[in-house]
DNA sequence: AGAATCAAACCGACAGACAGTCGGTAACAA
DNA sequence: TTGTTACCGACTGTCTGTCGGTTTGATTCT
């Protein structure tokens, strides 16, 4: 029996099943043979709606994504809101979001995982570059910060922030304490900030439960 | 007729194979079949000397960041030479690799290419970082950085730098000076070196015919 | 209304490529 | 002679992507 749907809906069916499945078991552990048996299609079918398997992870990734910028553009928009608070509003826009469970986290390290881990990470900072180079501008208007580059400070604090804390989800409190705290000192440097201005806005998204 | 060797030899013959095809083909797009018969043996012999294709890829990586940190290691060592004038030694160590050409910095930004990019990327962090860290503290004793944090420093500028200056090969001229200059001015900052200190060191390390 | 037409969505057998296995064989040393 | 080390190549299982053909439902024609 044939069940035919509307372009759409298919490919969105197949992304979900294809996005529960990448963040479970990974993408090259996954088969396309493995997400058309849950959709309940046939190859073809599959094949039909996106040209190869990297083309899914690309959608998945675009939506998974995408969603997450627009959250963090709304707060980014909202100047009535202090700086540095609207800073951890994003932020946490990125770290919440639904479906990519727990599990991701300690997948996403896995080697076999790299290019999910590569294409999430440029899509990430190619998004998030620009409403926190905003950010930064504002606060050197707003005189609490100074920096020439503020651009290339977004570039070089998300880069490492993504790389340095994903891994660091699995070590110890004290280790996590440590390069936190060495963070935001850090940060505070690149933008001549007050010492200890940032650390009340931004530690506590760090703390254990939210990791 | 059945050529014997010992152990080492072949399996030095298959990884300079190997290492010759990954960098110029890519890890993904070499078949173990390329290899193979590239260096003449069958399919058993490869799978007698090597688990899996991903421990060629392993051992072509650890043999060649071995050779490029042992370089760095030895300037590290040299005392007599000024801090500032062995970072650049170090650092040159780390680009000059004959056999891996031109081509794999090409290579190793494409997308299929993720897996061996990010090895090679935690390979070198963790050989780099001890030698870095201990460049700082010797520059923090001679009173010419100061920060409390060196090895974070050290963590993030080298993460920052590896990932951002291989995505700069591609660029103009013109962003890759923006994106130097900025990248010196931050590590002033980090370090709270005098302006302008580190710029002469580095800078040239930069320059379009070492990329 | 009923028939003819057409495109969009779907099907599943099949081809081609590839990683890894295994039982057996040649070379060499003890 | 015996045992070990290095080697061989046919074979298996899995996976991605293709292709000719089929069903469905909407639109147009009679």
């Amino acid at each position: 029996m044939r069940i035919v749907k509307e372009a759409e809906e298919r490919k969105n069916e197949i992304l979900d099943v294809a996005e529960r499945l990448f963040g479970t078991k990974g993408f090259d552990h996954t088969s396309t043979g493995d997400i058309l048996v849950e959709v309940g299609i046939a190859r073809g079918t599959l094949y039909y709606h996106f040209q190869s398997k990297e083309e899914i992870l690309d959608a998945v990734i675009e939506r998974m994504i995408g969603q997450m910028l627009a959250k963090a553009g709304t707060f980014a928009k909202q100047k009535e809101i202090p700086v540095l608070q609207r800073l951890t509003l994003m932020i946490r826009a990125l770290q919440i979001n639904e479906g990519w469970g727990d599990g991701l986290m300690e997948q996403i390290h896995k080697p076999q995982n790299a290019l999910m881990h590569q294409k999430i990470q440029e899509r990430l900072l190619a998004g998030m570059n620009p409403l926190l180079t905003g950010l930064i501008e504002e606060g050197i208007a707003a005189g609490i910060c100074h920096t020439d580059y503020p651009a290339e400070v977004a570039e070089m604090t998300f880069l490492y922030a993504n790389t340095a804390f994903d891994a660091l989800a699995v070590q110890t409190e004290e280790a996590r304490r440590q390069k936190t705290t060495a963070f935001i000192y850090n940060l505070e440097r690149l933008l001549q900030m007050e010492q200890g201005s940032m650390m009340q806005a931004v530690l506590p998204l760090f703390s254990a439960d939210v990791l």
